[in-house]
DNA sequence: GTCTATATACGGATAGAC
DNA sequence: GTCTATCCGTATATAGAC
């Protein structure tokens, strides 16, 4: 009559095992990993992972996948508020994901690497064609305040612009600490600071020209 | 009596290698490369990558030393111009890289990503130490700047924020593309738009707050 | 210099003992 | 479930003919 016990017992391993999949990918990059790797950082024999996972591409589309999903969710979250406006979004969208890059600063690279190597690949394996840009709360905020503002410029533009300025020192921190000489504790003490200072710079860009 | 002729004659099979070995590089990284395909790539057997470079790693060396030579000099010679305003400098920059990132678009995100994986190795391969910071010429023009105009933000932002809007766009495309269903095209006559739009954007960002 | 054929190493995956 | 030992494909690198 037990439900299934035995399952769970187990999932320490596999759940260490994963965990060690997303250190070493994130890393390393697909091609740049062996599962010899992965099997080191886990603690547990190679031979293991094939026991759980059947293959290193399986491993890696569930590390990809659980990727990609937590960050379309957590900022689906955000975007499509009704009740929140569209400055506070973006207010929001910035703590929010710093924070998190600050924590994980090797996914943006690894994640970007990994859909450039293959796009199609993650089309289909997400159900990100499910959401439809025209319908989310902040299009039409977005609309409105252009409208009201007079604001012409493509809003492909703006959209690139805030994701740039969130991303792009976790993607090039390596040579940004390298040329300014700056430790990892005084990096992550700038991108805190940013977190106030790009809806600054956001808006301001917004009222340019 | 002859210089060295026959070593030109023979530059045209290595010269086709090395931008065998450039394309398929920047294309899927070191890892992901075999050397097998930049044969095939380059019209040439397999053995003469060999002959030629002795290694995959020595080949991957030379792309990557003389893509950084190139990028470097070319920032520094806008950089530390005397006669050019810190604006005009901005300008001449964005314009020139984002020219170049348009014939090329796979360089930053192959850089970024070589150099993640193993930053050290860059630096010692290229006499990037050599240049002072302190010493350029936009350093002391910045710093004007800010006294002149009660700026108080970190330079760093700034920095970040000039590369992270040339740059972005190109490391981020396959998503970009997909997301909003532009073409390559449209994509990159965005891109041209963004020639005058950055300067604009970077001021407005430095007169903010 | 350029090719074909081959040596050698490495990495993903499995067999089978415990 | 977890380990050791091993198989086998694939990739780099070299030997040697032309």
């Amino acid at each position: 009559m037990k439900k299934k016990p035995e399952i769970e017992i187990n999932a320490s391993t596999e759940e260490k095992i994963k965990e060690a999949a997303r250190v070493v990918f994130t890393r390393k990059g697909y091609a740049g990993t062996r599962t010899r790797d992965i099997a080191e950082e886990s603690g547990f024999n190679l031979a293991l992972i094939n026991y759980y996972f059947r293959s290193k591409e399986k491993l890696f589309d569930i590390i990809m996948v659980e990727h990609l999903q937590l960050f379309i969710h957590s900022v689906m979250g955000i975007v499509n508020e009704k009740d929140t406006t569209l400055q506070r979004k973006i207010e929001l969208l910035v703590s929010h994901y710093i924070d998190m890059l600050v924590k994980n600063p090797n996914i943006p690279l690894f994640v970007l690497n990994e859909i450039n190597a293959d796009p199609k690949k993650l089309v289909e394996k997400i159900g990100v064609e499910g959401l439809d840009r025209k319908e989310l709360v902040i299009s039409k905020q977005w609309a409105a305040f252009a409208k009201a503002n007079k604001v012409t410029v493509n809003p492909i533009h703006i959209m690139m612009n805030v994701v740039a300025l969130i991303i792009f020192p976790f993607v090039g921190s390596p040579v940004i600490r390298n040329r300014t000489g700056i430790s990892m504790g005084q990096f992550n003490a700038l991108m805190e600071e940013r977190k106030k200072l790009i809806p600054v710079w956001v808006n301001a860009m917004l009222v340019s020209k």
